[in-house]
DNA sequence: CATTTTTATGTAAATAATACACATTGTCGG
DNA sequence: CCGACAATGTGTATTATTTACATAAAAATG
């Protein structure tokens, strides 16, 4: 094909999209963390007016030459100062009068990351941890987000060794017990979730034993994500 | 709060978001089908001269008061003629170069129906049914998309009971089996399969056979939704 | 009416999930 | 130092689920 047919089909692809409508684009960061045995999320105050008060997901909007993901990973260095961190998309939301301000559509992303390493060092607009239960009005639709992100969570850890990223390195069993507690909300029996885990086969025994707790330690573990990632196996069962 | 004192909020909001960049937002329908045991997906010619040749899933730019969900609606009414229909968020793409004609962020919808019920009236573009595994090359990046879908589809199929949307709604198990093996590509026993789905108690015997078919036929089964929704479980169960 | 093809069902073995009990190891207070 | 306490760490019996496999019954075909 000579290039200045090439040309020319281009310039009308851009002609064609010059006619389209166009919406603002932002992403909003639900942030995880694991603490005092709760689940809890990152949060800032609303820079906006009318949502003053009000609690708001870090979000910020898509630049013109960013794509979502490095979107979402921008926004979490800027607000945390935090890179590497688990990050995944989520859902778009897209009701027409989410944002005040006029036609904003929102891609949700779902981040982990583990509070005790990561001390905050920006605190911008109170940024701080909140206890994800005990949450109740948001800014803009970012409850609806939350939750929808917190049910993702849930159905995400049964299925996927990503629970980990809200643990230290190294972590004892009855640490990561509470963790799948706290985030399903329900209680498990010890023996069982040990048995689980040990069955897996993913879990290295560090040698070492918890510190700074007053009574008998418990070994300290890593979990091995090579091993999982090479063993990850292609299961099949009907089941709902 | 006075009145006036709204006003200005909104205004500001206003204000605040009109300096925000904008993007070209799509919506793109990955449409399932099934027939002759085989896995289809609804595709048109793109109406791109650069992608001549090449097949494209089902988009449409979202209107701008219009919400996704019925953006993605409103693509299969135009295209198919059918409105309720299975339609699922999946994912937003926003590769910076994945349309020719400019920034172009799209969200792909996953959509499910029984072609046997609903022969297409509208054949524009060239409007038919292909085989989802012998397909190669499309438009865009939509052979990416289709790909993210069709992943998407397996995992879903196996934990919701969404398969019954691409068979009629009187079925034997044949099909139903026929449909598992085809989507997720393994070999099943048929016992265990039966065993499975009667079970789970949710299939109803219609009492009626198959016709058409030369050899003893099987018996039609219907599947019933509302008893799913009614005893719909939350399982938990930590496997990975 | 015998042959072929497919539906339909049952059962034993292996595996995984659940329920439950006791010994061990460290901390703490006297 | 020692006993009470609290949490860790392990084992086993029961039940449910998954897997593997074989044979009978029903309709279609010639």
């Amino acid at each position: 094909m000579p290039a200045s047919q090439q040309v020319t089909m281009i310039q009308d692809a851009v002609q064609l999209v010059k006619g389209y409508p166009q919406v603002h684009l932002t992403v909003d960061c639900v942030i995880f963390g694991f603490d005092e045995n709760k689940l809890k999320v990152l949060l800032i105050r609303s820079d906006l007016e009318m949502y003053q008060g009000k609690w708001s997901l870090l979000g910020d909007v898509v630049h013109e030459n960013e794509e979502l993901d490095a979107a979402a990973d921008r926004v979490l260095l800027e607000r945390t100062g935090m890179t590497n961190v688990y990050l995944k998309q989520v859902q778009a939301f897209s009701r027409v009068n989410r944002h005040p301000g006029g036609r904003v559509v929102t891609v949700a992303y779902c981040s982990l990351l583990n509070i005790r390493d990561h001390e905050l060092q920006i605190t911008d607009n109170e940024l701080h941890w909140h206890t994800v239960k005990t949450l109740k009005e948001m800014a803009f639709d970012h409850k609806e987000i939350l939750d929808a992100c917190y049910s993702w969570l849930q159905k995400r850890i049964q299925e996927h060794p990503l629970g980990f990223n809200l643990l230290p390195e190294k972590f004892s069993l009855r640490e990561l017990q509470n963790l799948y507690e706290a985030i399903l909300n329900v209680e498990l029996d010890r023996r069982n979730f040990r048995k689980k885990f040990f069955s897996m086969d993913f879990l290295v025994d560090t040698g070492e034993l918890e510190t700074d707790v007053k009574h008998r330690p418990g070994k300290l573990y890593q979990f091995n994500f090579d091993k999982y990632e090479k063993s990850k196996r292609k299961w099949i069962g009907i089941d709902f």
